[in-house]
DNA sequence: TAAGTAAGTAACTAGTTAGTTACTTTGTTT
DNA sequence: AAACAAAGTAACTAACTAGTTACTTACTTA
C-alpha cells in the first residue's frame, strides 16, 4: 500500500483533469483491469489501490465501497461501448452496409476489449445484479432507434419477414461474443492463434456468411 | 455444521452404493449446486457441507481440498453431458436428421441444466484452468468421431464445402448457449418468459433456421 | 502569507474461512 | 464379543480482507 508519493499536478499528462478527477480516473482504470480479471468477489481492494498507485483510503473517499466502485466500473465501460455504438447506427445510409459495418465494429470492439467481454461474463454469472443498475439508463434511449432501424431494413426486404428481430440480435451477439468469451477453450483444441488478425477476419467472415446467407435476403443464391 | 446424525446404511435409498459412495455422491451434488451458483471463490466449504448434510471434515476426507472437489464436480458434470452426447452421434442414420436431433438435444440439455451452463461460464472466466484438467480426456476420444461424421455430411453435399467445420461447431454452441448464459439480461428487455416451453421452441426453430438456411444445403428455397 | 479545505497516508479492527486436530460412533471380520 | 477399520463430529487456528480511525501533506483563495 504505497500510494503515489510525489504526484505533482501534471498538466501535460492530465490535460484538463483536476488532480482528483485524475485520481478517480486511475481508480476506474485499475478497477476495470482487476475486476475484469477476478470478478467482484475475487478482487482485493488493496490490489486495486496498488494498481492505481493510490492509497486504499482514497477508493473509499471517491467510491464509498468496493461494490459501488464495481458498479461505476461497469457504468464506465458500458458507456464507452454504447457511445461508440450509437454513432455507427446514426450514420444512416444503405441498411445493408450499416448492418455489415455494425457487426464488424462490434466484433472488433470485443476483440480489442477483453476486459469488457469479461466484465459482461461476470455480470451474467451475477444474474446481472449490478449491470441492471446501469444498463437500462443506457439502453432505453438507444433501443427504439435500433428497433426502428431494423424494422426499416425488414420492410425494405433486406431482412426476411419471418425473422424475430430480438432473436436476430441475440444471435449476432452470440456469434461474436462466444468466440472471445470461450477463447481459452477454443485455443485448447485449435492449432492456430485464435486472436491472430487473419483468424479474426475468418471468424467475422463466417459470422457474416451465416447472418447474410441465413437470415437476410442477400441477392441471388451464390454458392 | 450439523452432519447427518443417524445415517443408517439404507439399502432401499442407496441402491448398490455403499455408505461412503453415497456420501461422495451427495458431496458432488451439493458441490455442483453451490459451485454453479457462486463459483470456486464465492463458495464456502461449510455451505457445501450443510447442503450435502455431511460434516465438513468428510469433504476433506474424500476430496482432499476445495479445489480438488471443484475439479471433480467439473468432471462429474462434463461426463454426464458427454456420455449423453456420444449416444446421439452414434445412432447414425440420415446426417440431416442426426444433426437436427443433436442440436435439439444439446439445446434442451442446456435448458434443463442451468448448473452446467453456469459451471462452463465460471470456467471460461477461470481461463479453463480447472476444466483443462478433465476436458481433454473426455473430448479427445470423441473428437475424431464427430469430425468424421461432419466430413461425411460435407461430402454428401449437406454442408457447404466452404464452411469451416470448427466455426460451425462454435456457432451452434454460441447460438444455443448465449440464450441461457445471458438469460437474465434478455429477460430484462423481453416481456415473455425466456424459459417458457413455447419460447424455447421458438428459439430452437430460429437456431435451426439460421444453421440450415445459412450453412447447410437444405433443399429448395422455401421462404 | 495565513487559513481552510482537498488529497493522501499508515496502522488498526472486526469478521470471515480453508483446513486441522483430537476425538466418538458405527460397521465388519474373525 | 473383541479388535479393528471406516465414517463421522466439534472445536480450533492461522491467514486474510473490507472498511475505519486519526493523522499529515499539498493546494487554493482571500
Amino acid at each position: 500500500m504505497k500510494g503515489n508519493p510525489t504526484h505533482p499536478l501534471n498538466p501535460e499528462k492530465s490535460g484538463d483533469l483536476t488532480r482528483s478527477e485524475e485520481s478517480k480516473q486511475r481508480i476506474l482504470l485499475a478497477g476495470t483491469a482487476i475486476f475484469a480479471q477476478k470478478g467482484l468477489e475475487g478482487s482485493r481492494v488493496d490490489e486495486i489501490a496498488d494498481e492505481a498507485h493510490i492509497n486504499k483510503r482514497m477508493i473509499y473517499h471517491y467510491f464509498e465501497s468496493k461494490e459501488n466502485l464495481y458498479v461505476e466500473v461497469l457504468r464506465y465501460n458500458y458507456t464507452k461501448l454504447y457511445t461508440r455504438g450509437s454513432s455507427v447506427i446514426q450514420s444512416g445510409t444503405d441498411p445493408e452496409i450499416v448492418i455489415k459495418q455494425a457487426i464488424r465494429e462490434y466484433f472488433y470492439y470485443l476483440a480489442e476489449h477483453d476486459e469488457f467481454v469479461r466484465l459482461m461474463s461476470w455480470e451474467a454469472l451475477n444474474q446481472e445484479k449490478y449491470a441492471n443498475r446501469v444498463l437500462p439508463q443506457l439502453i432505453d434511449p438507444a433501443e427504439p432507434v435500433l428497433r426502428q432501424f431494423l424494422q426499416v431494413g425488414q420492410q425494405a426486404g433486406l431482412i426476411r419477414k419471418n425473422i424475430d428481430i430480438r432473436h436476430l440480435l441475440v444471435s449476432v451477439n452470440a456469434l461474436c461474443l462466444v468466440y472471445f468469451s470461450r477463447r481459452e477453450m477454443l485455443q485448447t483444441f485449435w492449432k492456430e492463434d485464435i486472436m491472430a488478425p487473419s483468424m479474426l477476419e475468418e471468424r467475422l467472415t463466417h459470422i457474416q456468411d451465416i447472418i447474410f446467407n441465413g437470415i437476410l435476403n442477400y441477392g441471388e443464391e451464390e454458392m
